[in-house]
Order: C-alpha cells, then structure tokens, then sequence
DNA sequence: GGCATAACCGACCGCTCTTGTAGGATTTAG
DNA sequence: CTAAATCCTACAAGAGCGGTCGGTTATGCC
C-alpha cells in the first residue's frame, strides 16, 4: 500500500469541508458521523491538516473546522504531504529545498545508484499526480457542495489524468 | 515512504544480476558483498523473484542466480509488485484481473467515493513511471555491464519519464 | 565417497508505525 | 453555569519491516 488510512481518512474530511457552502464551521463529530470515522482518530488528523496551514479552527460551542483557502487554490500534495510525511518513494530519497533530489547511497563506491533514476521516475509521477488534482475537482467528483447526492452519474471522466 | 527497501534491495539485486554479461549464475553472496546488503536477508527477496518468475536458479556448488528473461524485457512494475506485492495506492483499492480499478467504498451510502479519483490518478502515475522503465535502462544508468564503471556521466536525461 | 559451496526453507525477534481509545484541559455560545 | 466543541497527552493492540539463525537439500570437484 502506498498511502495508509492516514491519507484516505484525512482527504475525505477535507473533501467533506469542501461540501460545505457557506463559511460557517463544521464540527468534527459531524464530519464523523458523515463519513462514518472514528472522531478520535480524526482529532489526530484534523490537528496535522491545522499545523499545515490547511483547515482552521474556532473553539467553542459551535466552533469546529473551515478550510483555510479555497478549494480550487488547494492542492492535494499539500493535504497528502500534512497527513502522512514528506512523500519520497525510498528511505534513502531526500528532496532538498530547492526541489532537488539526494540519494544517500549516491556516491557510496564503485558505481552511481543503480535505482536513482526508478525512484525519481516514481516520484515524479506521484508529485504529478497529486499536485494535479485540486480539493474542489474531489468534491464536484462527490456530488458537489452538501445538500444531497444532485448529481450520480460522474461528470469528468475518471482516469482522464492518465 | 512509498516503498520498503524491499523494493530497493530487490531493484539493486535485478541490476547487479543485469550487469553480468557472461550466461554464467552468479551467488547470492557474491552480489550481497557487491552491494553491501545482508545476504540472510536477499535470500527472502530473490524467493520472492523466483516464485515470479523473474530470475532462475541453479543450486550446489558454482550454483546461483540468473535473469530469467533478458533485461530488455523486464519492466520495473513486474519487479516492483512481486517484491512488495500488489501495488495499489490505498487499502480500499483492488485491480481486478480485467484491469479495471474497485474501492470497497464505492456505493456505501449517499454519495460516490470521493477519493476514488485522486487514488486513481495516482495508480496511474506509479504504474506509468515503473512499466515505462525497463532492467536495461538502469543497468545501463549503473555504469553498464561489469567490469567497472566505463562510464560515470549519465547517458539518458534524468527525468525523461515526465 | 567426502567436502565445500550454495540454494532453499521456516521459525524467530526487536523495532517502528498504524489505528485507534481514553481522559482530561480549555474555550466559547447561550 | 452548562453544554459543546477544540485541544493535548498518554497508552495499547496489532501488523509489517528488517534481519538473524539453524537446518536441509542439491551439486561440482578432488
């Protein structure tokens, strides 16, 4: 598996925020009873998506969580990076600030890393991929913003970023 | 971390196997002291690439490994998936033997899986990057068959996948 | 026939990460 | 004041990862 729940779960409540029209907060046990998540284990997810900038909070009675932007200026790397780490294919793959790659083993003997130009194949892929996809394009794929499924039949056409 | 070093050791384990250029099999720890991985350890992953059919082995004395088809032929994802077993972005995420793509959330409720078109697209980005690259090309991005490093400037643009 | 080599096989083990649960502290609307 | 919510820390069962170990089988060579 690439991607635990982590990121499954964490996606879904950004995508249940997104739903929302109005600005008025949601509450997390809402979005739990939505989509049928354990609340607790979304206090620990909500907290990451906080610290990342991505969601903000209002404490209180009828406090609960916004999105910090709007969805079309979110893009799922940011969600993904928040929930589960820095996303590199292998241990040994760091990117540096200025969107380098390092490898650790890259100079380690005889021969350059024989695996160096997969990972970097791989990781340009999943960037691509994630990086591509906005929050807002997720909830219109969900039936667009709450007030009941308007719309079944999917409107883009699913594995149009291949 | 997308993949285990699993992956990577076994990666590493097809290249060096690659790099002979003689028919001749090679030991297990011939290439383990090559590469400085545990040769305990290799043994579990070249099963897992003899089970799939991706290298052949002679025992006894002079025995070892050999690629069972020539580097050319042999993508990255048959590799990748035999060491790490099937590749699928998320739990919920099955390949049916048709190639089409199920979540088990798929009609749990009111509305349709939210995340299925973002795990989709990544799949495809993963799949892409690892059937477009062949055991040849990191051979040769490796310094080419053995006997030492002919060339250490890289051939083929880094990144050409994207 | 012995012996060294090397593939094969399964059991075990410490560690970390995952997937939560639990309990409390704090803030705020009504 | 109280209920509703966020916030924070600690804990815990389970699984997978990375690796070790001991033993068995097969084979080339002297």
């Amino acid at each position: 598996m690439l991607f635990s729940t982590k990121a499954e779960y964490g996606v879904r409540l950004m995508v249940e925020l997104g739903r929302q029209p109005s600005a008025a907060p949601i509450s997390l046990s809402a979005v739990a009873e939505a989509e049928r998540l354990p609340l607790s284990y979304l206090e620990h997810l909500v907290a990451r998506l906080r610290k990342a900038g991505l969601v903000t909070s209002t404490r209180g009675a009828h406090g609960g969580y916004r999105l910090a932007k709007p969805a079309e200026e979110i893009t799922l790397d940011v969600v993904v990076e928040a929930l589960e780490g820095q996303i590199a294919p292998m241990e040994c793959f760091h990117e540096t600030p200025e969107g380098k790659v390092l490898c650790s083993h890259e100079s380690d003997g005889d021969h350059a890393c024989a695996t160096k130009l997969l990972w970097t194949r791989v990781q340009g892929g999943v960037t691509k991929a994630l990086a591509g996809t906005t929050l807002a394009e997720l909830v219109e794929f969900a039936g667009g913003p709450a007030g009941g499924p308007a719309e079944t039949e999917p409107r883009a056409p699913v594995g149009s970023a291949a």
